[in-house]
DNA sequence: AATGAATGAGTTTTCATTCAT
DNA sequence: GATGAATGAAAACTCATTCAT
């Protein structure tokens, strides 16, 4: 993009007053801005100039706050993976009839990839980095397997009363469910082409879907 | 770029002597390196150096051959999904008993997505682009629908011999059975960070994603 | 490109001081420098090293002001054509007698030809590009034919008077003035070979073009 | 341009057929294609692929008869300018009347600009180029300022018998002659622009202009 | 805290030329 | 004579990052 000199910063990027010297809500623009970039680009594909336009402000600021594009996604995806976790702690399904809480646990998966496209996209992406910088950190990796606990004992309550078949692998079991919608999600600019299928992102297609994956869990883990 | 003089020369890359001036053989080093290449690191990620080198041969080569890195990346996506469609096919799932055909299916999309992790990867990175190449491709527009046909008979014969559930969407069994391996190994990265579990891409422990993924699918269309 | 690191900082290439961080500066020189690298060596021998050495900059600042190799290009062309426009309508012919008139557009073609030896290559570089570049350029465009009906003018009441040959075409006559000189400094090279003669471009020889010149559009005009 | 391994070389470039191991016809193929190209892009333009290609042959020949890209060139040239010497020559003015011989040589420099449309070009190119390939061309020097004598001849006969008026330099006389077609031709395309004219190099308009060449020459050199 | 200017190291692509058959 | 394959050098252009104000 070549600068003009004449009129340069003579106007304020989107003509919206904008207050200067607001350090917290310039790096909530960055992070903001970069996570779109991110998600749209991958790490190689996003340009610290296009975060700087798309944030409305300069790409030093980025280095004045994030240090490095690097610095930038790890945080970025720390915030996106942090925020599902968080949700997911929340759904507190260990205060639900075990039936009910895997039904839970599909309902807001379901939901939770629909309305989060971008973090969809943030997950294929450092997957395809496998995993190089959910490894470093160290906050991440603090939020563990408790959801794997908590599923453990959910199937557990579940079997004793017969309404679970015994024998279910916790882990298999969220990978499961966390498949149902994700793959729907990521996948589905290839389904579309495919199976020349333009609506699979609209709404009522996904309700479809997220009806599907329930029954498809539930059929799993009701004993026969 | 490391220049091998006198040993390097003699062997290639993979330590196999290669014939010069054949251009069938250059022509598939490069697109085999490519293929590697784009699948480690996406589209934007991927140096035409690092194929050339990969390759055993200069980077011209490439715009000899296929004009344009997005030509090429082009190639090597329509190759990898039209393998993957080849196989599929050849599975002649018509031919089976409709509970058979769909464990059949199941069994080759495991075994498949094991067996081709730059598949997995090239199809992630495909739609991160929004299936931006698929699109343009006539090649693979082609090969269409006809699994969602197959499908659609498979579960009507089911049906109708009393074997399968009734009113099972072939689109979304099929999505189903697709995402029960393709999420394990496309996100198993980040499953292994964050359930700290090194090991879910070794072969004993996929064999035991795959008996899971054939309970949850069968457990799916059987009737109750 | 060498680097130069403490004192050569300061000592621009043509030993004047520049001042660092100067944007119009910068702009100005790599303009000055793309004037000259466009006039000796066409558009496609051009190099945009060439000009961002001739700067005294580096080549990413002609990206940054100027976008493309093309843009400079166009600018450049802008700038050559508009400036001689600008000289030629300053001439105010319209105040002058008709004869004068006439002969001060002749002595003016002559004078601003041999003076601005990169203009003339500058437009035979546009030529050989079927004027791909004018064509574009709606700034020049606008300054379209004001000259002709100047011309028209000015033969006109040299009629009336029966000072100039009647029925005189003002496009014919000033395309006859502009190529007297121009042809002279375009074509000196060539011309100097085969008739070899080295002078051609000295500044007695060129006013012997010029009172010839004179001559020609004179006797031209002048009615019998 | 992708090459196809299947189809290569199954098919001739223009489908005509084209007698095997023909050296002189290639030769020529190549070199009117190399007038063509060097005609249309200048020296730095033209591509050694699109000579080929033009001329329905590979590169390799252009090596082969040709040595180099320049060598080629300065046969190119030297054809070039030789044809329009040789041309000039066999106007044989001298066998002419004065004035007659002075408008002859006005028409035929008019017909030949404008019929030999690459040649034009090609002088402009090897202006741009310093007539740095003419100088070194033994043949073109050689036939040096026959020409010149030649005008000198007739202009002095002419003085003697009070056809044209005394003390016309030759050369002078020689470059604005020649300049009163080439200019028209060479510009044609930022005049047509500039103008708003897209016809000038119509037969029809180029007439006017042949017209109007003959009246500035002619009145020129006859006496008042 | 904010901004525009500047830069070094790449990255894709082009191109004249040569090699092998 | 003819052709396709191969290569080294350079070209335009990009991009993360830093400097100066």
């Amino acid at each position: 993009m070549a600068k003009r000199i004449s009129e340069a910063g003579a106007v304020a990027a989107k003509g919206q007053k904008r207050p200067p010297r607001d350090a917290e809500r310039t790096r909530r623009a960055i992070l903001a801005a970069a996570e779109k970039e991110f998600a749209e680009k991958a790490l190689s594909g996003a340009r610290v100039d296009a975060i700087a336009e798309r944030a409305g402000t300069n790409k030093q600021m980025i280095y004045y706050y994030f240090e490095s594009k690097e610095k930038l996604y790890q945080l970025v995806l720390e915030h996106a993976y942090g925020a599902m976790r968080k949700a997911e702690r929340e759904l507190n399904l260990l205060d639900l009839e075990p039936l009910q809480a895997i039904r839970r646990l599909v309902e807001f998966k379901c939901d939770y990839d629909f309305a989060h496209p971008r973090f969809i996209r943030l997950l294929a992406v450092e997957n395809l980095q496998n995993a190089a910088f959910l490894v470093r950190s160290q906050e991440l990796k603090a939020m563990h397997d408790s959801l794997i606990v908590t599923l453990e004992t959910i199937l557990r309550r579940g079997e004793e009363r017969g309404e679970i078949k015994p024998g279910i692998e916790p882990l298999q079991l969220y990978i499961t469910i966390s498949s149902l919608s994700y793959f729907y999600m990521s996948n589905a600019a290839t389904l579309s082409v495919v199976f020349n299928r333009d609506d699979l992102r609209r709404p009522d297609q996904f309700a479809l879907r997220r009806t599907h994956a329930i029954e498809v869990a539930m059929d799993f883990v009701r004993p026969r």
